[in-house]
DNA sequence: CGATAAATAGTACGAACGTTCGTTTATATT
DNA sequence: AATATAAACGAACGTTCGTACTATTTATCG
């Protein structure tokens, strides 16, 4: 009983570390086993299905997730420092390991034209995500610190749109400044999103000539 | 002599069509002969490998790509008219037929931990098109309808994240409404990029306050 | 300790992968 | 029309994939 649980765990482990490189497509059962120095079925049987398989290391790979950036970005005080806090610790996943991948990254384009358990689940996981994201946000405008009239959705796609434009010029361009850029393309989001004491009241009289037409 | 080039041809652009759902490596040679309907072999042998095969696509796609974004953009005026006409092509990409994915985009991720001649392929096309993007917006530097302490880098950055945020945002979450807060998230950043003549608070004059309730 | 169940190994299967080879069909040239 | 060459086929190669079934080892507990 206990043994297998053990067992099971390291393996999660293991496929973790190895989808982070290959995908959760590119895992194979039997990278697996030779990673573990085991059969192929003795891998399998702690799993129903590759799917099953698959799905365990998206659950792990939340709950570490969960454990490094959002319970330790909670510790922030409310309001812009955490959602400050947050991102950092976020970018910091990217900094720290170059060498692997997110896997609901990866993912994203495994499963976007592939329907079943393992996409649910990952959108689940995305959309779970993201809204702690919006709370962070919501609680940002009503302490006054970001704009109130502020779409959270917005800033949430503007964040997201950094961290993967990060992982895309850091892995694949393999760029060693993209942390930096990363790190700058926040501070100029947040800067946009900011409310200026003068401006928070959205009065016709101070509308300005509109970007948006062009 | 003509007869190969020909079906050459329409075999790279059914595998143009299948890689955009399946990616470059889920792409294979067995499904491409079923839809070609014709054999396995009769396929391979327009290529050396599928190695050669998987780098004809991604120049076909290159090919595309530069005369529906590139080409028609550069007829805009140059500076911010060009680089708007620009995105707008590149969104229109994504809009039009959100089914199929940008193999780009979807190689970035399958091919980020993989080295090889697919993987120097694709870093050559980004590159080629990050230049592109530069260069306008160089230019819409140069006219001084962007600020002259920008730095064009960054604002690639920022766009490319804005693209890919788009792509997973349409295609893994399924959005409806993607397209949109793309466009948004454009008008932002170039309101932050922007020259402002007189004007100092440039962030809370961002946006007008009207199509952004949430 | 021995019984019993859990955990792992072993083997095999059918399918699909990219690739090679010899042959046949279709096209182009003389 | 005859011939040379290109194009496509069909079969088979060796691998690897996920999975099923059957032993055999190992751990747990009365």
């Amino acid at each position: 009983m206990r043994k297998g649980e053990q067992t099971r765990s390291a393996i999660v482990a293991a496929a973790c570390e190895l989808a982070a490189r290959a995908g959760l497509e590119g895992m194979t059962i039997g990278a697996l086993a030779e990673r573990m120095q085991m059969s192929k079925s003795g891998v399998f049987a702690h799993f129903g299905s590759r799917e099953d398989l698959q799905i365990a290391v998206l659950k792990a790979y939340e709950q570490h997730f969960v454990a490094e950036v959002l319970v330790p970005g909670l510790s922030a005080p409310r309001g812009l420092p955490r959602l400050r806090a947050i991102f950092a610790l976020w970018l910091d996943r990217t900094a720290v390991d170059a060498a692997s991948a997110c896997i609901w990254i990866s993912g994203a384009s495994e499963y976007d034209d592939r329907p079943g358990p393992v996409r649910d689940e990952l959108v689940r996981m995305v959309l779970s995500w993201q809204r702690e994201l919006t709370r962070a946000i919501q609680q940002s405008i009503e302490t006054g610190e970001l704009r109130a009239d502020a779409d959270p959705g917005d800033l949430v796609f503007d964040l997201y749109g950094v961290i993967l434009v990060l992982h895309h010029d850091a892995r694949l361009m393999a760029r060693a400044d993209s942390v930096t850029r990363a790190r700058r393309a926040f501070d100029r989001l947040i800067a946009a999103y900011l409310a200026t004491p003068a401006a928070t009241s959205r009065s016709a009289s101070t509308r300005p000539a509109s970007p948006l037409t062009h």
